[in-house]
Formats: structure tokens, C-alpha cells, sequence
DNA sequence: TATTGTTATACTCTATAACTATA
DNA sequence: TATAGTTATAGAGTATAACAATA
């Protein structure tokens, strides 16, 4: 078999992902958050998760793993965590406008550093690369796998 | 902050990456091949490793993690390992023809499912994601961290 | 009895340190 | 003494199992 015209695609995005990751971890750093403090962050821009197992599913998390996470987040008061008065077992999770202020800050620096990246592609390139990306990432697990 | 126009591109490649690895397991696991001994046969492809360090090195490995991977390939005749005559210290790495049949029939079957994945894309798109993503692929890592 | 969150435990992957053999 | 490879050990990250509170 001849050469293939290009590598797995796994191959090109992990390495590239891993790069990626560790470009964020100084710009974290530097506001003291940790990756998945970040992403639990992120994760509550639109509305309050109503239990700390579905923001862990949703996050592709453990939910055993966020807990510590959680209690740093809230005792910073990034997030606030309530029982839920209609269920007591449920907490309600919900970012507070610190917790916006600084996950907004943060994203500000991560996507900078990208833009600086996507800058080095040909226009046309630059699109392709990001509406594919957004589409591959859309797509269920599931429907990856085949 | 208003919603920025996309997610971090972390946040959507690293999440992809573990999909696309997560259709390859079966694949390789159809062809009785670990990860990475896929990876160490893919990266054997243009000439002999002169030692398992500059192996591990190239495909971002541990020299101590890849030693039972290389026992196993050698066992089943699809890498050659011998010690170089000019430093017995050495050992000279390479993949035989078997070795090389194996590895393209399975990088075929991973190819195709991730063609059905691309041909979703328009084809304008697909070009772009896939020229984007190998010049970003072959950035150096501290390229990306900036 | 089932579910939410928590704690305790075990497992997997990976890196570090110590060892053998060659140089 | 320095290096290639190997083996043994330790560490980080993650998942599994057991538990307490509430339903």
C-alpha cells in the first residue's frame, strides 16, 4: 500500500489538543483556576445545572471527581451551591458575577492565543478548519465511532 | 463578556480526539493490536529507529513504557530488534514486511470510517479543516504555547 | 427501595529511580 | 564515567464500591 495522502486524524488532534491544553494551563495558572474548575465554569454560562451528577455527565467527568472542585469554586464564591428546596438530596449549581467576570478574563486569554495560531492559515483555511471542527465536535461519540 | 463566537478549540479537540480513539479500539482490537504498538508500527514506516529512546521520543513516549510493546511486536514477527554491531549498547529498530501489511490494513479500516465522517462535510470545509489541522499538527509545541 | 452526594478504596497509566551491559 | 536498555518502585489521575441523607 502506497503512503496514505495524510494521518489519522486522531493522530493530528491529540498531539495537537495535548498542545493546546498546555497552552492554557500558565494563562489558568496565572488566575490561580485549575482546568476543571475552567470547565465547570464554562459549563454554567447558560443556566443553573440542577444536580452535580448531570453537570459531571455533561462535562464528561466522574461525578466523584468535581466534588473537590466544586468546594473550591464555591468557597471562592465563583458558584453557588444550594440544596434544592422541591429535593434536599439535589444541589443547584449556579455561577455567581465572579465567577463570569474571571471565567470571561480567562477565556479572553485562551482564545487570544488561538487567534494568534488560526492568524498563521490561509482565510480560506482558517473557516474550513473551524466549521469543520465545530461540526466533528458536535457529532455524539456514538455517531463517531460508526 | 458577550458569548464568545466559538468554544476554546481545546475544549473542541480534545473531546473529538477521545471519539476518534475510541472508534479506533475496535478496530485495532479486531486486528489484536494495543494502541501503541499501532503507533510504534505507523511510526517504523519510513526507515529504521536507531535507538527505542529516539523511538519513545518520537512519538512522545516513555523509553521505559514502550519496552513490553516492542517485546510483544518482536514476539509476533512485526518489528525486527537487534542489537547494532557498531554499539552493542543499541538497539536497531525496524518494521518487516508482515509488520507493514498488518499496519496498513488496519490504518485503511481507521481511514475509511473517518472518510464517512469527512464526506459530512461540504466539500470547501472539509479541504480547509483537513489543511488547517495538519499545518497546526506540525506546529512544535512551543509554537502553540506562544 | 431508589437516588444524590460524599468518602474510601482500588485500579490504570505514567514517570522516576535503581540496575545491568556495554562503551 | 557515561549511555542504552531494562526492571522495580512510586506517583497522579481516574473509576469503583461502600456509605449517609433524603425521597
Amino acid at each position: 500500500m502506497a503512503r496514505p495522502a495524510r494521518p489519522d486524524l486522531a493522530a493530528m488532534m491529540v498531539p495537537l489538543g495535548r498542545s493546546l491544553i498546555a497552552a492554557e494551563l500558565p494563562i489558568l495558572q496565572s488566575h490561580d483556576l485549575k482546568m476543571w474548575a475552567y470547565i465547570v465554569l464554562l459549563e454554567l454560562r447558560e443556566e443553573p445545572t440542577r444536580t452535580q451528577a448531570a453537570l459531571a455527565q455533561a462535562i464528561g467527568a466522574d461525578k466523584t471527581r468535581i466534588i473537590g472542585v466544586l468546594d473550591e469554586l464555591a468557597e471562592r464564591g465563583l458558584i453557588r451551591r444550594t440544596p434544592d428546596p422541591q429535593d434536599r438530596r439535589a444541589r443547584l449549581l449556579a455561577i455567581t458575577p465572579a465567577g463570569k467576570r474571571l471565567r470571561d478574563a480567562v477565556q479572553r486569554d485562551i482564545q487570544a492565543n488561538e487567534e494568534r495560531l488560526l492568524a498563521r492559515l490561509a482565510p480560506a483555511d482558517r473557516r474550513g478548519f473551524l466549521r469543520g471542527l465545530q461540526f466533528l465536535a458536535e457529532l455524539p461519540p456514538e455517531e463517531i465511532a460508526g
